[in-house]
DNA sequence: GTTCTATCTGAACAATCGTTCAGATAGCAT
DNA sequence: ATGCTATCTGAACGATTGTTCAGATAGAAC
């Protein structure tokens, strides 16, 4: 655990991050202290400022790599002919990213309010565009007739909401796999939304 | 704002309930110290110890007062001679429940990790009673052929998410009548479960 | 009008907070 | 082997934390 002064280190910052991200998200950010942190690297606390200039800035930081990595994945997965097999695919994609981030997930939702204004600014246009996606793929469904959902906005956040909820309760080490989850979801998400079983 | 010394008070405990229900609801138990409290008060820091032995005490007390209110509540709302009638009436319930007292409601969910060992449990029990009534009659539901779930374990925890999502964004003041948004999370929450229309 | 008591003030406490920085150290380049 | 530099230590800072408590005060009881 402790270092030695001098030892240099490539695997620090990603090893705050690392230390930071679980702690905020068990504790929450401002039960955290600094030296909290600095102790699970195995470092002294002005060691961090090496690699953030805070920790508000440390708060920002994991908040948007989270954010920018879910957008550059749900563009890679998120396909499909239908807009029922679109909304199939981002359904087991927010599932299949969301079981294997729970930490991350917990403090871009739950740490909001920790941010400066600015910086709460720059999460939610991420967080925007996400939903958005969904959204598309909801006005879609409608437009076509295949789903019946009386407001795209409230059945986007609803939606959402409902999936996040997966990490309420499971575990990897549980009795279901992550494709009987996603398929879970997959069909309350499609009836909630109207959406014939077998047409994708 | 400000009290003077020896003014009694039989309504300065309610008044701090309020305050720090608040402060911990918008920045975060740990983030708000007992002189904010006492501040928003008009009382200086040292009275509060009149009220509470510690700020977790604190914490515990407004947790235990919304969750025992909740079931008190849901007791007296959900009936119906079919599951999916008492379905609808919890449904009914639980938003216009949450709709009005959004304070309460995320700090019950977010400072669970705030809490002590002890007081987290007996939370937990609260909350779980809460749970096993809707369990309970998406069971009764699933044994008379009358819903379509795969797991009511599962479809308990997805549609409470899913409800509680209305916090994220309902506001009083916004376009649609409290009525109208149960009237949106009843058609989610019938057609996620597989329930038929019109059969209440 | 005096006494009594619940309530509140205001100061104090030890601990901890985020942050800074001079100096020690270790590995790399030469 | 020597110097260079990024990295880390360890101590310090002023501010703030939850909590305590002796004393001041105001309203109720008589």
């Amino acid at each position: 655990m402790a270092r030695t002064a001098g030892s240099h280190s490539d695997i620090t910052g990603p090893r705050i991050r690392e230390a930071a991200l679980t702690l905020f998200a068990r504790h929450g950010f401002a039960a955290v202290s600094m030296r909290q942190i600095a102790a699970e690297v195995g470092v002294q606390a002005g060691a961090l400022y090496n690699y953030t200039p805070d920790k508000q800035s440390l708060l920002f930081d994991l908040m948007q790599r989270h954010m920018e990595s879910l957008l550059s994945e749900v563009a890679r997965h998120v396909s499909g002919a239908t807009p029922a097999a679109r909304l199939e695919s981002f359904v087991r994609f927010h599932i299949g990213f969301h079981i294997g981030r729970p930490d991350e997930m917990f403090i871009a939702y739950m740490e909001l309010r920790n941010l400066t204004p600015d910086n709460f600014a720059r999460i939610e246009t991420l967080r925007r565009r996400y939903e958005d996606m969904l959204e598309a793929i909801l006005q879609d469904g409608v437009a076509q007739g295949a789903f019946s959902v009386p407001d795209t906005k409230i059945a986007t956040l609803g939606l959402i909401a409902m999936l996040n909820g997966v990490n309420t309760w499971y575990r990897p080490e549980g009795r279901l796999s992550q494709t009987q989850v996603e398929g879970i979801y997959w069909d309350m998400a499609r009836q909630s939304v109207g959406a014939e079983q077998g047409v994708v």
